[in-house]
DNA sequence: GAAAAAAAATAAGGTAGATTAAGAAATCAG
DNA sequence: CTGATTTCTTAATCTACCTTATTTTTTTTC
């Protein structure tokens, strides 16, 4: 758990006694690469808080085709919100990219945390929050940039992620097919 | 103040002296057709509930191409969230497309609410997660389907805005070219 | 460590949607 | 009500990115 607390630490001031009471809620939990955490339209009952691995949150859509919505490395959550919050059917899948050590938490825990803990409840607020903003740089992104500007802006800014992950999966989260991307990748070498 | 009122109500249960510790921190603000709430990189020193009229959140990018990213008509927030709560410049403009009465809230009302009623806490919280699963949805349509699929999505769920707001104003927050939509409106009632 | 499987590279040909331009229709300002 | 401005339509041309197919490289598996 020392992770999950040290990322807690990071975002408020907290007691160890407080962290103990919220950390005491998550349980550790390991995943084999390709293992799925969340299969489409079962109820998501847990979020998860990774803390060695990667994960992939991905949709799969009507012609079959996926599309990698977010990779989770050590230190991220992961989850489909939606269904975690309302119980309703997944419309995402997760995906272990490598063998993965996640902290899983349920609802019943989720809620009590927020209900008695209000560091917690402050520090959800602040995950969501910044969940709200890291989606809209994205919607933003989507709209204004070429393929070449994206797979750029990648780059640049998962240079770790880049090295770690298939080419084919930085393709369907850029909205790309892997062979354009293989070709935008020639280009920005040379 | 009805309006915000009623929207809370909806939301969760609420006694009416709460909800005026609430509403008493907001106050109105007229805007004409065409006038700016938000400018780019300013402060965002307000959130808006629309009670009457429409607004639009846009972008402008490095092309001096603007996109739309929110449409927000009677019972809707507008807002540059990142700016509101960081205290950063807006990525953001917001505009009337009509003439427009809002409730505006500031930072620190906001912050009191959120400190000293809980269920303004609670009410924030729902905001916050519909609009990170609304954000969501969008980034997988954006992914998923063709204009056309987004055209029609469109006018399928908001019938209303469409007979509203301008095409090209449409376009340009389908990811698309008012010319092409054009087009597509031709096909599409065909 | 060899065989099998998956991923990546390369290349030709195709298409969704952009661009440009010009005329028609609608909206606005005085 | 009228001229000016903005928006919408139509059409020709163009291009960014996709599709399909083949080969090469890397990774996985036992």
């Amino acid at each position: 758990m020392e992770k999950l607390a040290q990322h807690i630490k990071s975002h408020l001031a907290i007691s160890d006694k407080t962290l103990g009471l919220i950390t005491d809620r998550f349980s550790e939990k390991k995943y084999r690469k390709k293992e799925h955490l969340l299969h489409f339209n079962s109820i998501s009952r847990h979020v998860y808080f990774v803390s060695k691995g990667c994960l992939r949150t991905y949709i799969t859509d009507f012609n079959g085709v996926e599309h990698n919505i977010h990779f989770s490395v050590e230190n991220w959550w992961a989850g489909d919100l939606a269904s975690f919050v309302e119980k309703t059917p997944a419309k995402y899948r997760i995906q272990a990219l490598e063998d993965t050590t996640v902290h899983a938490i349920n609802l019943n825990d989720w809620e009590y945390l927020v209900r008695e803990v209000p560091e917690f409840l402050k520090y959800s607020r602040i995950l969501f929050r910044n969940d709200v903003i890291a989606q809209q740089n994205r919607t933003v992104q989507n709209l204004s940039y070429t393929a070449m500007e994206r797979y750029e802006h990648f780059i640049q800014n998962h240079a770790d992620l880049a090295q770690r992950i298939a080419q084919k999966h930085i393709a369907s989260y850029l909205g790309l097919t892997p062979e354009f991307l293989s070709l935008l990748k020639k280009q920005y070498t040379s």
